[in-house]
DNA sequence: AACCATGCTACAAATAATGTAGCATGGTGT
DNA sequence: ACACCATGCTACATTATTTGTAGCATGGTT
């Protein structure tokens, strides 16, 4: 799997436009979870993994190079942790903390209602 | 793969947690591509097949499913379409266009000063 | 030197995505 | 009624990705 550069070919997108970079970027299997858990502090490689649980090491440190390729995050002596743009984008995305708890209850009223 | 209910055991968490059972659906492969091509307006299975370019329609009907099982989509005589609460989300995710933007910016930059 | 912990690789097995063909249904026109 | 289309979607073989487990290499401790 090629790592989605922003102005290349990447899945669902022949245009090369930035959004379709990230949205295949984290689109891929863990890269949301990994920005999510490392947004509670830098986490060495096995610390990380244990964070994400179930991640295959294989998986985590392919990740972690793509990641580190389109600058999300950095390796430092304390470990991994988010680069500042990768804050950013965690600025972005960390409203759906809260918005899916109101979701996860929505579906149980839902469900309940509609026997 | 089974479809990510929050409360639910979901990739990467035993805990139920709804932020989890989120990042497993949005980190699915298209998942986030046919929100992000659902905001531009209702859309036939086909016409949503060719916004995004290069979907196969066994996967596109797979996640349709999911994410109309959880609520995020409906399907009216329009086609389908971004429920309430899929345009919550939208209204979340929506920054990472700009963002992205700015960020293959940096990417650039970077790969020209360090040569 | 034996003992750990850590970062990470190897690789086979399991699972998910793609691509293509095409079926079933519901119009429209004749 | 009948041929002709478009649409929503399924089938299924091929290909790609992910998992799980074992374990190697390096560096620090005792």
């Amino acid at each position: 799997m090629t790592i989605p550069l922003p102005g290349g070919q990447v899945r669902g997108s022949k245009t090369g436009k930035p959004i379709m970079a990230l949205l295949d970027l984290l689109g891929r299997t863990w890269a949301l979870g990994i920005i999510w858990h490392l947004h509670s502090g830098p986490a060495t490689f096995r610390e990380l993994q244990q964070r994400c649980e179930k991640i295959s090491p294989t998986l985590l440190n392919t990740r972690l190079k793509e990641l580190k390729t389109l600058q999300l995050i950095e390796s430092q002596q304390a470990g991994y942790q988010l680069s500042p743009q990768g804050v950013d984008l965690f600025d972005i995305i960390s409203p759906l903390g809260n918005w899916s708890s109101q979701w996860a209850q929505a579906l149980m009223d839902e469900s309940k209602s509609c026997h």
